[in-house]
DNA sequence: CTGTATTTGTCCGTATGTATG
DNA sequence: GCATACATACGGACAAATACA
């Protein structure tokens, strides 16, 4: 009755008895959200049903839910009810940051290869952005930057600003995974980055390289951008070697 | 009494009223593995040290415990105790793959987004992976070649091969970020792989991609390597596009 | 091998907080 | 204000797994 369909169709062991039985309820859970096609805001049955249907007690379905919540795969909204979640990459962001506070320590290794892969990706997709440019994003880049030159010329952060530069040069590539990819580094970058502190006209450099990005950009130069994003990320590597040597 | 120490130390809302008690509990229990210094494999107190300490029942404890297992922050042995977790990248792959099941209905998006994904990692790194290239590393990319030829020709599959083979690929960089994205990104397609089924004859072309890879990096040549690893997701791009083709 | 202690796993009952009507 | 339905929180009891003497 609970599994009618022919295939495992799941392959995580199923609902198999080697695990708990928690995990047990998290898979069927689980499975319960892909056998009726539901999506990310749809209802799921109370805890009680939970019960009920898969014959457990509510310490169970309760850690299950709480499993499933921490990787937002549900999410639980108190008084309402149960609901599907919205399957982000916070659970990612999450345990990077985490990671990034327990060596913090020693050195900023995770922060410094952070950095690496977040160069790699916008430069590897750096011809992709450039096909996929639409004169909207051109000038929402461009418009961006100028804001962020203003607000360094000010003495001001522009950590929103930011976000909103590197997200806006994924946009139109279509990469669903991509784009939350790099909201997701940006988060955790963005986590860490008080801890690093400034140097002096360090703003100013960030705000022009950002600039320099959108120009190429808008000037169809892939090599062009490459280059602006590779000295875009010149001045963050350096305040991380330098936070690396104060330790 | 609960927090003797004076900063916030840690961002996320630090253990302010407005979260649910187990939120509290969970970074509390974030906050006392960076307190303590604690490393992966080290003991945590138990639950029932944990309900003293924090003020709160064992179910909340649980639940928070069990939050932060999902995210692989702590890892519990049943009977023995719980222990600071691995920090890995299996939430990631829980959540993607979880997310592949999903959109399998209408298309494979999230597949054909990942492959994207991990060739333009691969190419963007190929560069530093010929410059870090080593001569152990040189001949294991090899045989690991040689053997999934070997294989496909005897019709057999070599999944296992495959992982090792991109493992190797960036082993010598040093970058514990990107090795794990390898390899989580790589068990998300493994996972959603049996689904996709094989053409003829792919089995053998995969194999032979993979052996012009480790020989384009044998000889230190960059755009050849970039070029392998390029032809090489061509036959799974395909296998992705006829998979959409058909529902 | 056999208990015993420790620790986590599971279940139950009850009371409280929250949102809807 | 009241009733209903839901998640939240607490504490107790017993089972299961592990370690050790």
């Amino acid at each position: 009755m609970v599994n009618s369909e022919p295939g495992p169709l799941w392959s995580g062991d199923a609902h198999g008895r080697g695990n708990s039985r928690r995990e047990q309820v998290a898979d069927q859970i689980k499975q319960l959200i892909i056998r009726n096609r539901m999506r990310p805001g749809d209802l799921l049955p109370t805890e009680g049903e939970l019960c009920d249907v898969l014959h457990a007690s509510r310490s169970s379905v309760r850690e299950a839910v709480k499993m499933l919540n921490a990787l937002d795969i549900v999410e639980v909204r108190h008084g309402h009810g149960t609901y599907v979640g919205g399957m982000s990459l916070g659970p990612l962001v999450e345990s990077l940051t985490f990671r990034g506070f327990l060596s913090r320590d020693d050195d900023h290794r995770v922060m410094s290869e952070l950095v690496d892969v977040r160069d790699t990706l916008e430069q590897g997709f750096a011809e992709s952005i450039v096909e996929a440019l639409t004169d909207e994003q051109g000038e929402r880049l461009a418009t961006t930057a100028d804001k962020m030159l203003t607000r360094a010329r000010a003495g001001q952060e522009f950590i929103d600003l930011d976000r909103d530069f590197h997200l806006a040069l994924m946009q139109e590539l279509g990469n669903q995974l991509l784009l939350q990819l790099t909201g997701a580094f940006w988060e955790v970058h963005a986590a860490a980055a008080p801890t690093l502190g400034h140097a002096a006209g360090q703003l100013e450099e960030t705000a022009i390289a950002h600039v320099r990005i959108a120009e190429a950009v808008r000037a169809k130069d892939v090599p062009a951008v490459r280059e602006a994003i590779a000295a875009h990320y010149v001045p963050i590597r350096s305040t991380i070697a330098q936070f690396h040597r104060r330790a």
